[in-house]
DNA sequence: CCTCTCTAACCAACTGGATAGTTAGAAGAC
DNA sequence: GTCTTCTAACTATCCAGTTGGTTAGAGAGG
């Protein structure tokens, strides 16, 4: 490993990035912690990334692009995938705190991800498809159904309305949850 | 209306923070602009609310106290309950803001309402009810069911991690949208 | 009814530290 | 030798919180 390495520098600033602006937001988030984190100084970090809102700009979609796994989302085994969810927002809140601060802060109506490529196409494709199989009910736009699905296993979520949910939990309390969830998502949403 | 009131006044901050912390967050929203909106000064802002941590707190409790109607909650008509949710979400981004801001700023983990006195225990009580008598079902905790539907009815809210609705948008989108989310609460949770 | 006094309400201007963004140049790598 | 990577130090502005008062108006005394 060389000593100077830009690779390595711009990928310790986005690592260092994403931390500070998933706990802190774009307005609360400081570019000297930042560098500090990354092991660099503020220079760097405006050489490679120009400002402090392109680069918050590109933390997340970075982090969708690395973390929403494409063929993740299954619309044939709905209930299980609302599960996962709940598992994945718990074991990692980055995703959901920085979602939410781009939706506050960057973002505040219709598609989040309209600055990193817009809701995956292939997801309304594939609940259409599996609408038309019987799988699905068909009497509710692909896209609510999502929507749906996506703010029910937020519920618990480190972006949740109500009570946010923590790994130090008892295990049977995530396991009653996880079950209401595959169980309401069921109810509603498959035939 | 005398030139000097010291009710009014406080009323003014209270307003003109209500509508900076709810558009701009904690750490986004300035003093200054709370004190110029408010057509007051700094000085007197830090006369009666201490500093701008305290004055968050207080906004935000204050707007829960008196936008959430105690008994607007009805487990009977869940259903319609989520819709009347999804419209005021729509017609008052306020709370959702706040709220949202709030968690990610002040509270990441537990019961949002922590620091307002804690969700309704009337709320956790009439769910029980509703399920003794057979119209919920009785097979998922009370707290889940709630934030089940808190979370559905908020999935086109400003919190949205998916979509955020908006006004303008045609009425028949707005009704879809009410009538799938009413469906899918029935299905998941009515017996 | 007028004037004096006292207090609560008010405010312009200030302070000190923080903060985003810049500069000018040093030093490693090829 | 020169191009890229790196850095300490700098600048200009912003911002939460404070200071040192001024002013409106209520009540008391005459």
């Amino acid at each position: 490993m060389p000593i100077r390495d830009a690779d390595a520098t711009r990928a310790r600033i986005l690592a260092a990035a994403t931390a500070e602006f998933a706990e802190h937001g774009l307005a609360g988030g400081r570019v000297d912690r930042i560098a500090a984190t990354a092991q660099t100084n503020k220079a760097q970090l405006y050489h490679y990334f120009g400002n402090k809102e392109t680069l918050f700009d590109l933390v997340f979609g970075h982090y969708v692009q690395t973390h929403v796994a494409n063929g993740w989302f299954d619309p044939e085994r709905l209930p299980e995938y609302a599960a996962g969810v709940y598992d994945y927002y718990l074991q990692d809140p980055v995703l959901v705190r920085l979602a939410t601060w781009a939706r506050l802060e960057r973002t505040p109506t219709g598609d989040l991800y309209a600055r990193v490529g817009g809701v995956d196409v292939q997801v309304v494709a594939r609940i259409e498809m599996a609408q038309a199989q019987g799988i699905l009910v068909d009497t509710m736009q692909p896209l609510d159904i999502y929507s749906l699905v996506i703010g029910m296993a937020s519920s618990w979520a480190q972006s949740s309305l109500t009570f946010t949910a923590t790994a130090d939990e008892p295990e049977a309390v995530h396991a009653a949850r996880r079950a209401a969830l595959a169980d309401a998502v069921r109810a509603a949403f498959c035939r």
